[in-house]
RNA sequence: GCGCCUGUAGCUCAGCUGGAUAGAGCAACUGCCUUCUAAGCAGUGGGUCAGGAGUUCGAAUCUCUUCAGGCGCACCA
């Protein structure tokens, strides 16, 4: 765990803050509050390393001008025992410092020690957080906001894994109530359809029209027959729901599983009715004096938990709605289970539900802190330079598997992962698809593989890395090594900062970087040089980036290929 | 009508808790393969950060407002 930025920054905000207390000691400045340093990276390079604003910050209070401040600190500052190599004042009142190389070789000597866990940090010193993703409808297939959530949900448990969080992948299965009904009617109606004709049965209003209910239904009888055209309704829709559930959830499993994603739990619905918990939770409201009867039905005062309308927790028709079950479901995770935090992703047409769903959460006495909900915007899909609506292939609405068939699964994840979750993604499929320089995952998997040939190639002449104190790495002095060796130093902060703003995108950007950056180098120096010392040190370098591209696409589950 | 999200280069988007000259990819144009993979690199052009007002040493970033787009406002999930 050996996070190289964050030594510097502790030494730089020490160095201040002493600064700062000698200054005062001296009477150059008066008593300031200093509140939390901010010490941040400079766009442009000849500003250094680091750069702090805490002179300007504090102009107010010492009334005195930054610049001059600056300069007292500076005056002041400690630097033997650091990395810290020179401190300057410059623009309206920056103090920029440069570090000495030796900080920046300390990054291979990381990486060298913690390889394939090189980058892991422990912000989240084992806390239990569920992350709850896709939770699709077992009614039907999975769309693209599933393939966008699918891809955002994983790498976000990915991204806190690495960041020390005791993550599980949860997939909430709807199979009860209301819309397993309406399941059930629909395989019914295209049962008694599809053996005596479409006039047999009226298929509903407000059924499931699309094909795959058919589908359902056709393998059904080339199983069962016709045996059940004198089975009672109830019992028949069970056995056809019980059919079709199965074969749905098997599916998403499976898709799932070819999208890379693997979950620690399936939990379902249906066991919050069999253990009662929704009943439990509907009673702990009622008790707490947090619902009421209109018109038949009960209604949980959302509006006193700063929602915008109440909302019915029991049907006039005494079913429970989702809302009470989710409600129930969230006291799970929380109460039964145990869990810290809880993080659902959900898509932006479910927005609405968010306060309703964190009063709620108030209500049952936990905290709404504690869950996050990430909004997804939603996702249109390209092809051709137009909105693609419908599959190639099969001519429905596109699915995640349509998607994979199209695309690979690098790709869906990566593109997923380019973008914010809070940004509309349009997803082009022809870039997906093509295999040329347009395709960013490739670019990153390109650098990946020309490292591991150029290791392979010195390899058959008997050269191989080695350790760093074998090494002189005060060779790598070219401007494209020391911003190589800067961007390595930088995986454990950007998994952070990609852990606490719950936005995996920022690692999929980090990656593209160093891939970038990797390939400046590869043009502008050869790693096969006649002087030993400086081809063993840029051996030892593009070994450490080779490593860092591999457990970034590692933890984003892309495959990372040693040949192309 | 109310609420949430979004508006940055021709296109798709970055811009981390306000900071120094607003960035990248694609597209366009110009160069670079007899030496480690050209799925690559270097360079050029391209911007009233949707408009307006405010807050302050300093605003793409914060506040207000107008405009445009998306989504939501069920005894559906």
């Amino acid at each position: 765990m050996i996070n190289l930025v964050e030594i510097a920054k502790n030494q730089i905000n020490d160095a201040i803050e002493k600064s700062v207390s000698k200054a005062i000691a001296a009477q150059q400045l008066p008593q300031v509050q200093l509140d939390e340093i901010v010490i941040e990276v400079p766009r442009e390079k000849q500003h250094g390393d680091f750069a702090t604003n805490v002179a300007m910050q504090i102009t107010r209070q010492a009334k005195k001008a930054p610049r001059m401040i600056a300069d007292i600190l500076i005056n002041h500052m400690a630097l033997h025992d650091t990395y810290i190599e020179k401190v300057e004042v410059a623009g309206p009142g920056f103090i920029n410092f440069h570090l000495k190389k030796e900080w920046l070789y300390q990054v291979l000597i990381a990486i060298e020690k913690e390889g394939a866990d090189y980058g892991k940090i422990n912000i989240g010193n084992n806390q239990k957080v569920m992350v709850e993703f896709v939770s699709a409808n077992p009614t039907g297939p999975m769309h693209m906001g599933n393939a966008r959530g699918g891809a955002l949900g994983d790498c976000l448990a990915s991204v806190l894994d690495w960041a020390g969080y005791d993550v599980t992948r949860e997939f909430y299965v709807n199979d009860a109530g209301n819309q397993i009904e309406k399941f059930g009617i629909s395989l019914e109606a295209r049962y008694i359809q599809l053996l005596k004709g479409e006039d047999a049965f009226p298929f509903p209003e407000d059924g499931y029209h699309g094909e795959d209910i058919k589908d359902h239904m056709r393998d059904f009888i080339a199983l069962e027959g016709d045996k059940y055209l004198d089975v009672e309704s109830e019992e028949r829709k069970q056995a056809f729901v019980a059919f079709a559930l199965k074969r749905n959830i098997d599916k998403l499993k499976a898709d799932l599983k070819a999208y890379g994603i693997e979950y620690d739990v399936w939990f379902h619905e249906s066991w919050l009715y069999e253990s009662n918990e929704v009943q439990e939770t509907i009673d702990y409201l009622t008790e707490k004096g947090y619902t009421y009867k209109d018109e038949d039905a009960l209604w949980f005062k959302a509006t006193e938990f700063g929602a915008e309308k109440d909302v019915v927790l029991v049907r006039n028709n005494g079913i429970p709605t989702y809302f009470a079950a989710d409600i129930a479901y969230h006291r799970n995770k929380f109460v039964k289970r145990g869990f810290e935090r809880v993080i659902d992703i959900w898509g932006a047409d479910h927005h609405g539900h968010v306060a309703r769903m964190k009063g709620a959460m108030q209500a049952i006495g936990c905290d709404p802190d504690k869950l996050d909900i990430i909004i997804m915007q939603l996702v249109r899909l390209f092809r051709n330079g137009e909105i693609a609506r419908m599959s190639k292939r099969t001519g429905r609405a596109v699915t995640l598997s349509d998607l994979l068939e199209e695309t690979s699964v690098d790709a869906a994840r990566f593109f997923f992962n380019m973008r914010q979750a809070g940004s509309h993604l349009d997803f082009d499929l022809d870039l997906a698809v093509s295999q040329s320089n347009e395709n960013p995952v490739y670019y990153v998997q390109y650098a990946h593989a020309r490292i591991c040939s150029i290791i392979n190639l010195l390899a058959q002449e008997g050269i191989k890395v080695q350790s760093t104190d074998k090494l002189n790495l005060s060779r790598l002095i070219e401007p494209e090594e020391i911003e190589l060796l800067k961007k390595l130093a930088e995986l454990p902060e950007e998994i952070k900062g990609a852990a606490l703003s719950m936005e995996p995108s920022r690692i999929t950007r980090y990656v593209l970087d160093l891939a970038s950056l990797f390939h400046s180098f590869y043009n502008a120096c050869r790693v096969k040089v006649e002087d030993e010392e400086l081809m063993m040190a840029r051996l030892k370098l593009v070994d450490s980036v080779r490593i860092v591209i591999k457990n970034v696409l590692n933890m984003l589950k892309i495959s990372a290929p040693e040949q192309m």
